[in-house]
DNA sequence: TCGGGGTTGGAGAGCGCTTTCCGAATGTTG
DNA sequence: CAACATTCGGAAAGCGCTCTCCAACCCCGA
C-alpha cells in the first residue's frame, strides 16, 4: 500500500463523469452546481477514498489552515536546559491545551516553532509570508523579543500571550498581574501581618515587573511604605536562597509574597530549614496556582489565572485578525482570583 | 508592506541574470553549478530577501520537513475534560520538549494534532499520505487506539510513545514499566514492610498492566502472595478513594505502591485522614517523578523514567524510518530508576 | 583539425489544486 | 418565436517549485 498513488481531484472527476472543475465546486461547497451532479460526485470522492490535498490547496489559495505557536528565545542554542523546563512546565501544555480547544472546532491546525536567533525569527516570518501557516500565537521567554515587530512589519497575523515588554501594534491577551499582586497583598495584611516582603522574578520580564509594582501599588496605598525585595528567577532553588536572605534580614517578615509556586515551595522549605512555622510565623502567598501549590505543605494560598482560558482567547482573536487584517488592535486582560489555602 | 508579493525563484533568477532551474540548484545544494554563478545567485538571494516557499517545494517534492505529533483520543468531542487534562500534565510538555530538541536541529517542524473520532483518524491518514506531513509520532490516551494500524496500514511512518495495547507492527519506545514496579516493591520489602498493597492505573492500559505485573511478579519471587490492588483513574481524588478503601480492609497495608505520583498526593492525604503517618505507619512509592513528588510531605520515594529522552528517541526512530521505510520495525526499552525520598 | 567525453545551464513539464473566463443550455419575457 | 437573462460546467491558466531532458560548450587526445 505504501507508495500507491493517492486518488487526485482528476480521478475522482473521472469517475464522477465530469471535470476537474466542477468536482472542486462540489467540495468547496460553491453553489452553481446541479444537485443532482452534486450527488454523483460525493459518491466518487466516497468511493475513491479521496481526501483533498492541503498543500496544493494552500498554494494556491494562500490559505494554509494552520497557525504557528512559535516560542521565541534568544541565543538559544540547540541543548538549552532553560527551554526542556520550560516545556516541562504545565503552562506550555496549558497554553497548547487552551489554544486546541478553539482551533481544533474550526479545523485549524496547530503548528509549533521555537525561534532562538534572529535568522531563524527571519526565516520563520518569510515562512508565514509565504502561506505557511496564516498566523501566529506567540510566546517570548526573553523580556525584549524583536520577533512581535517582526511580525507586524511583515504584515503577519499574530497575537502575544503575555504583554510586550515594548510597545509594538500586536494583539495580546495578558493577565492583570498587579492585581494579582494586590490580591495577595491584602490576604497578607488582612491576616494581621505587620512586615512584609516579596520574592521577584527577573525585573525586566513585564510579568515579573507588573507584580512587583502592583504589589508595592496596593501596600502603599494602605500606608505601608518600603518592603524589601529579593529576586529569583522563577526556580524552586531561586526562590530557597531569596527565602534565605529575607529571614536573615531585619526586621524578619512574617510575610511573604512569593511571584510564583515554585519559589514558594523553595521559600516553604527555607522557613522550615529556619525553624519557623507557615503560617503562623511566617505567612506565604504565592502565584499560579500550580499542581504544586495543592501538594504543598502547608498547602499554597496562591493567585490563580485562567490560562486555559487566556490561550482561547487569543486563538479567537488571532482568527478574527485573520480574517480581517484591519481589525483594531485589541488586548484582552483577565482577572486572577485569590485561592486560599493554608499557607496564608 | 503587508499585500506585496514575495520574491520568488523567478525573481531571483531574473536580479542573477539565470535561469530558475539554476537558482533551485544552488539553494539545494546541488553541485554542478559554477563557482561563480554560485556566488552571482546567492548575492541576489539575500539582495531580494527570497526565502524559499516551503509549500511549493514540499508539493512537488513530496517531502515536508515536518512531523506530527498526534494525540489520538476516541469520542472525544469538543470540550472534552480530560484533553485538557492531559495538556495541563507535564507528562506533555516534555513529551514535546524531547521530540523538538533532535527535530530542531534537523530542520523538522513538529505540527500538533488531535484526532477524536474515526473519522478524524482517516483524514489524518490521508493529509499524511498527501504529503502534509513525513511521518507522526503517536500518543495514545485509550487504552486500545485504531491509529497505529491506521497508520502502519498506510504506510507512514509512525512511531508510538508507549507500547500498543495490541500487536502492531509500529516502532515504539516504552519504559519498562515492570521493572519500575519491582523497582517499588523492593523498596518496599527492604523497609521492612510486611503487608504490601497497590493502587493502580486502570487495567487496560498497557503502562498501567505492565506496573500491575511488575509488582506482582516481584513479589511472587519474594515468596509473598496475594496482595490487595485498588484501582484508580490516574487523578488525585481516586487515589484518596483507592487509599480510603485500602485501609478499610483487613489487614491494613503497611507499605503502599502507588502506579504514579498524583493518585499519591491522594493516597497522603487519605494516611494523613487515617490519623496515620507516612512512611512511620504506611510507607508509599509513587510513580513518574512528578514536580508534585518533591512537593508532597513527606517527600515522595517514586520512579523516574527519562520521557525527554524517550521522546527524543522516538524522533530519531521517526526520522531513520522516514529515511529508510523498510527498516526493520524497532522498539527501544528505557530502564527507570528508584528516587528516594522521605515516604518510603 | 576533428570527435568524444564530461560539464553547465536552460526549457519545460509537471506536483494537485482553485478560479477566471466562456460557451452551451435552460428559462423568461414581449 | 425571437431576444435576452440566467445558470451551469468545462478548458485552461496559473500558484512556486523541482528535475528531467537536451543543447551548448569545454578540454583533451588523435
Amino acid at each position: 500500500m505504501r507508495t500507491e498513488r493517492l486518488p487526485t481531484l482528476e480521478d475522482v472527476a473521472r469517475v464522477a463523469g465530469v471535470s476537474r472543475a466542477t468536482v472542486s465546486r462540489v467540495i468547496n461547497g460553491i453553489r452553481n452546481v446541479d444537485p443532482q451532479l452534486h450527488e454523483v460526485v460525493w459518491e466518487a470522492v466516497g468511493r475513491t477514498g479521496y481526501v483533498p490535498n492541503r498543500l496544493a490547496r494552500s498554494l494556491v489559495t494562500r490559505r494554509s489552515g494552520t497557525v504557528a505557536l512559535v516560542v521565541s528565545d534568544t541565543d538559544s542554542h540547540d541543548d538549552d536546559p532553560f527551554l526542556s523546563r520550560f516545556f516541562a512546565d504545565p503552562y506550555f501544555g496549558r497554553v497548547v491545551g487552551g489554544l486546541m480547544s478553539v482551533l481544533r472546532r474550526q479545523g485549524v491546525q496547530l503548528a509549533l516553532q521555537i525561534v532562538g536567533t534572529d535568522e531563524a525569527r527571519r526565516r520563520f516570518v518569510g515562512d508565514l509570508r509565504n502561506g505557511q501557516a496564516d498566523g501566529a500565537v506567540v510566546l517570548s521567554l526573553p523580556p525584549v523579543d524583536p520577533l512581535p515587530r517582526l511580525l507586524t512589519d511583515g504584515g503577519v497575523p499574530a497575537v502575544q500571550i503575555g504583554r510586550p515588554a515594548e510597545p509594538v501594534p500586536i494583539d495580546y491577551v495578558d493577565l492583570a498581574n498587579d492585581t494579582g499582586a494586590a490580591l495577595a497583598a491584602e490576604r497578607l495584611l488582612s491576616r494581621g501581618c505587620q512586615r512584609l516582603a516579596m520574592i521577584s522574578g527577573p525585573a525586566d520580564v513585564p510579568a515579573s515587573s507588573d507584580r512587583i509594582a502592583g504589589f508595592r501599588r496596593a501596600l502603599a496605598r494602605r500606608g505601608h511604605g518600603w518592603v524589601p525585595i529579593e529576586t529569583g528567577n522563577f526556580t524552586r532553588d531561586s526562590g530557597e536562597a531569596a527565602m534565605r536572605k529575607l529571614l536573615g534580614g531585619d526586621p524578619q517578615p512574617d510575610g511573604v509574597f512569593v511571584a510564583n509556586d515554585l519559589m514558594a515551595l523553595g521559600a516553604l522549605a527555607a522557613v522550615r530549614e529556619a525553624g519557623l512555622r507557615v503560617p503562623e510565623d511566617v505567612a506565604m502567598v504565592g502565584f499560579d496556582d500550580s499542581s504544586a501549590a495543592v501538594a504543598a505543605s502547608p498547602a499554597l494560598t496562591t493567585i490563580r489565572h485562567p490560562l486555559e482560558d487566556m490561550a482561547a482567547e487569543a486563538a479567537r482573536l488571532l482568527l478574527a485578525r485573520i480574517e480581517d487584517p484591519d481589525m483594531r488592535v485589541s488586548s484582552v486582560i483577565y482577572e486572577p482570583a485569590l485561592v486560599e489555602r493554608d499557607s496564608a
